[in-house]
DNA sequence: CGCGTTTACGTCGTTCGTAACGATA
DNA sequence: TATCGTTACGAACGACGTAAACGCG
């Protein structure tokens, strides 16, 4: 068995059993795939593959496994490329990130844009998806980092940093009833509205319902979309109140829009940051981190990275802080 | 980089550093591992061993990182000939096993017996240590199984199966006061005489001082072992009352000790089975643990294989009732 | 001078790409 | 007939082992 068998066994798979295209993406020659393949299965002693007369129909149940074991050798050789290029002290390479609309279009562009000018060499990737859809990404390694809010059941094979706690928000109209109230805003009040939030299933999204029906409410919830953006322009048109992330409402919102601090009303839900728990972390990954949450110490954040054990990571983190995020930093309202 | 460089790394540090004997372990020559060890130190760009003279003379702090990378892709490449042998049906292998003295002396000669029976040509490894010296094994993958008992903080990083439950018992020469006693034992009663018991440090010792200091005893502990043997031999001795595990009671203890159960007055105490997460399983060693805990059906223990977290886990085992194992059936103290 | 590593070199096996062939839809 | 995989073949490369040289204790 070689490296080079099980590179060509994956790249086969990623081609959809397609020879001649792995033979492409590898820039070598098809026949030599071909007969790599024959060689493995023959030391393997099993069909990895179903032939179609010549053509790969389709993956044998052993073929799966086999498949699965040589992804991780693969990865791990890549790991050790990565660990090569950061001791030579190389700043390239990529950096993939999965995560949610709200921290992709509201907290990551600026954290974005300060890595890149300190990393240009380093390609970055960011998928933006749903919690499974993010909870897939990362699990296959096909992200390096995962950033999301609420429910960690889908990730409990990462390593998870937290990095900021923040509180929902109440959105609507200028002139809304809502905004001249003096008093503190309650469930109740929100209750009588109609109300425009994010699309249940996202992050710890249950416990909106849950906090309403804990005081015996049932708000009727007009509409429900997968982004902030989308809610804004719906409650413009009037359809009810929003409810959504602190961090979403923005300085310009405030020409049309009112934002009105609802924390205590739901729950706090905390913004982590994941990653494999066997991944081989380069110092400008540690370094993304700490764009993202300054407050983490890099000191803290290599430790952590080093961590074998979730309790040794509480351990090291027990004493930080993290700070609530509010979105526009004018608005004394959002940035509580 | 192939894999024959990363082999020859590992056999040149698992040889002390020694190309030459790396070379006779392999059955090659003594210049194609140097220059393998050469070439694959060129592609990294950095030196994996500081030289003196000529010989190697240390592992680099690079060198660390990267051979425990190279350890894991020859895992994993394992893990496929593994898989290829299983599902080819072959029934050889090897399985090692690193576990207490009290189940190797106890527990598992009858196991292993009918074991070695049944897979002949299966080698078997049976390694005996503390727990600290079990968790070590596992942890690098020394051994196949841990088997142990009490605390799982040092082994976090295995999927682990309850095997069975055991209690203490006191063990006294026969004739002694406590022999005679009708009543059931109490912690009082046993203070009062010295005790002989396991060394601390081992499974769950210190749940031992914790019942005796919960009802506010002190008792003096006159003498302290790593194995039942000693310990019964000392009570032979006249020097304290044994506490044992139930299973080191044999029957043929009976002829001048008398067991009197403990349970109660210690905490039940779980024997369970933990192996490292990633290890590919052959079906002989699923049979192994069906024949250390025959009350765990076959299928159960596939799917406990396979689960992923150990809340996958809990859910399969919740309603498994598992046996609490005694020494001696003719004793109705001793297999209570 | 012995031990262990490196260098040098000839041999052998393997891989690679091109080209031709075969099978399938 | 177009697509895709296999077979065939010659050239080039690389690995291996033997033998000799080198450096260190």
């Amino acid at each position: 068995m070689t490296l080079k068998q099980l590179k060509y066994l994956i790249a086969i798979v990623d081609s959809g059993l397609n020879i001649t295209a792995a033979a492409e993406r590898l820039y070598t020659s098809q026949p030599g795939i071909s007969k790599q393949l024959k060689q493995l299965e023959g030391e393997l002693g099993m069909q990895l593959f179903t032939r179609k007369g010549k053509s790969l129909a389709a993956i044998t149940p052993a073929g799966e496994e086999v498949i699965d074991r040589a992804r991780r050798v693969l990865r791990e050789v890549e790991n050790i490329t990565s660990l090569s290029r950061e001791l030579k002290g190389e700043q390239t390479g990529t950096l993939s990130i999965a995560t949610t609309h709200t921290q992709a279009r509201y907290v990551l562009p600026e954290v974005i844009q300060a890595f890149s000018e300190r990393y240009p060499k380093v390609d970055l990737e960011l998928h933006q998806g749903t919690s499974e859809q993010i909870a897939e990404l990362i699990n296959t390694h096909q992200v390096d980092f995962a950033i999301a809010s609420g429910s960690r059941k889908l990730f409990s094979n990462l390593k998870v940093l937290p990095i900021y706690h923040w509180n929902r928000i109440a959105l609507v109209p200028k002139g809304h009833e809502l905004a001249q109230d003096k008093r503190a805003l309650t469930l109740q009040s929100l209750a009588a509205y109609p109300l425009v939030t994010y699309v249940f299933s996202l992050t710890g999204e249950s416990s909106f319902k849950q906090a309403f029906q804990a005081e015996g409410l049932d708000p009727r919830v007009a509409f429900t979309a997968r982004d902030a953006d989308i809610i804004k322009t719906y409650v413009r048109m009037g359809m009810g109140v929003g409810i959504i992330a602190s961090m979403a409402y923005e300085c310009r919102d405030q020409d049309d829009l009112k934002a009105i601090d609802a924390t205590g009303l739901f729950p706090r839900i905390t913004t982590w940051l994941g990653f494999p728990k066997d991944m081989v972390l380069r110092s400008y990954m540690l370094d993304f981190i700490h764009l993202l949450a300054p407050h983490l110490p890099l000191g803290i954040i290599r430790e952590a990275a080093k961590a074998e054990t979730p309790e040794a990571l509480e351990a090291l983190l027990g004493d930080v802080e993290l700070p609530v995020r509010g979105g526009c930093p004018e608005d004394s309202a959002a940035a509580a």
